[in-house]
DNA sequence: CTGTTAGCGCGTTCAC
DNA sequence: GTGAACGCGCTAACAG
């Protein structure tokens, strides 16, 4: 029925370890000969198997991807930049989400595995001691992919998010705010959770400004989050001049509760946040955010791991890519 | 180096045969023996190969996944729901971008076919004689997901796209307006491009309006592109009193567009589309949509394959779901 | 319930 | 420049 390298030979009039070279465009074949390949090939429509040629070679040319949520727009950016530097290397991806949930994520770095991977990129998730130990036991190369583990163990490609969320806040003191609050991601979630809530809290401190506890509000990133948490300190007593929050669907949360008050963004109170994704600009007044570069984050991280597949020597195996300051209309000094 | 079925069966003093039915859950195996297999594999550290499991049973458990672009919110959402019936079933996902070129996307099938996925999904994109073809050399089923082909000689899962359009369309009708422009998709593409202009037209017709060519632009569905358009519409003598765009990213940037200009919308200019992705809530005024069930196109699709992929009956291969007119502010009657 | 024996389709020496 | 033969790690009859 289906049609193998051993028919074409056949078919052909050689051996099959000629066809083997042909189809791995292998030099060592008379031009004559190869013609003759191609042309049993086209009349029988051969299809290389590559599940053989992975057995046979120890190479599937496939890498594991394991993904928090493929829906969330900064995921799928990330996401896209390494399927492009993936095709651009031959690479297919098999693409896992898992939720952030430990096991689901430790369950599916194994099924990878089992399933040969050329390798492995572990995006966005928080790394634990559990899942360095599941990485060790992988014979081939992992990247984290905008997240890091504590120890450094690991290659990985992200951005720094206490930095980032500090340039943040500080933007906003220079415009002359004091009274800051932030809306935070969940604080066990080291990047844009703690380290975020972290860059706050430094940003203050080094301004001499007095953190104060009733500014500081944990969200699920969703944008309902940013407008439930907007309206807890609109009834503050001290309501803030500007919110910092820790992703751009929670900023937008909050601008839109503002406005449904009848408040203007900047006039009344500024907002800000990190991320930038395409959303930004897509909502009135456009939010300002520091900028996090989520295909580049993806394309580097890939391109990293194609160099640790193929052994070539890399210079430098933990990356930190430049985030940037994208000033728009929802930030206005405080006069 | 890597420990196989035969170290294991060594170590546990069985046959690999009987390590197999372990590690397959073959019941036939004495719970003592299972035992000392199971310790074996634990001591040796045994992780299974899929590939040479493949090769042996040929069944991959992996089906391959074509889509246009992950980075879109639409298709990122579909690919959520396939992913999540696909891990329901212990398969895995092999996803390939192919941005809608048939080149890339015949290119991307065959390579998906040559590592012996067990099902396809194809998704979003126009399917051409050619697609046909390839699919057509295809051994394993294939699904068109969010697409049909024109003679439905594939299983696909999708809305109606044209009734959509017309649903929309009409209800700014029934609020009286006679005036409506269109922002349409790419007319080459069959479903979000030519239906949902069809379902235009048709609509317009039905209740006696006449088309006018000035009142048609087709945009890229991105949100400049819906600004773009605005802006045109905005110039021309006659303004348009309600305006239907093809997707709601171009929606919101038509809102935005009137805004930027100090119209009001709904008071001056309606605005509604099809899609209903999140950010139509993401906006003020929230945005009027007819609802396309984007997890449940992917959801349905996959559980459809699965099928197929068993060699289930299944009574409906071309399965259209219901959409849903979901009325928010951006539209209000013309009186 | 368990072991033996063939392949699965291909890459890869090693001769010729 | 080309062919023969082996083995990749596992499943699937078939015996026993």
């Amino acid at each position: 029925m289906t049609v193998t390298i051993y028919d074409v030979a056949r078919e052909a009039g050689v051996s099959m370890a000629t066809v083997s070279r042909v189809v791995n465009n292998n030099p060592n074949v008379k031009p004559q000969t190869r013609k003759k390949v191609f042309e049993a090939i086209e009349r029988l429509g051969y299809r290389p198997n590559a599940v053989a040629r992975g057995l046979a070679s120890k190479k599937t040319t496939t890498v594991g991807v394991v993904i928090p949520d493929i829906s969330n727009a900064i995921f799928a950016e990330v996401a896209r930049g390494i399927e492009d530097i993936a095709n651009m290397y031959h690479y297919n991806i098999i693409l896992c989400n898992a939720d952030k949930k430990k096991e689901k994520e430790i369950r599916v770095v194994n099924t990878l595995l089992e399933k040969q991977v050329d390798g492995l990129l572990f995006m966005g998730g928080t790394v634990t001691e559990e899942h360095v130990q599941a990485f060790k036991t992988s014979s081939v190369p992992v990247v984290l992919c905008a997240t890091t583990d504590e120890k450094k163990e690991f290659p990985s490609v992200d951005i720094d998010h206490e930095k980032a969320a500090y340039d943040a806040v500080e933007t906003l003191i220079a415009k002359g705010h004091r009274s800051i609050a932030m809306i935070c991601g969940n604080l066990q979630d080291l990047s844009n959770g703690y380290a975020r809530y972290q860059g706050y809290k430094k940003a203050l401190e080094n301004h001499g400004i007095a953190l104060r506890e009733e500014y500081v509000r944990v969200g699920n990133y969703r944008y309902e989050s940013g407008m439930e948490i907007m309206e807890y300190f609109l009834g503050l007593r001290e309501k803030p001049t500007a919110v910092f929050s820790a992703t751009d669907e929670m900023a937008i949360g909050a601008i839109h509760k503002l406005q449904d008050h009848g408040l203007k963004v900047p006039e009344d109170i500024s907002v800000i946040s990190v991320d930038n994704t395409r959303m930004a600009t897509m909502v009135r007044p456009q939010l300002a955010a520091v900028a996090q570069p989520m295909y580049d984050i993806g394309a580097v991280s890939m391109r990293l791991l194609t160099k640790l597949m193929k052994n070539e020597k890399v210079e430098d195996n933990i990356v930190v890519l430049p985030h940037e300051l994208i000033m728009r209309n929802s930030v206005q000094d405080r006069s």
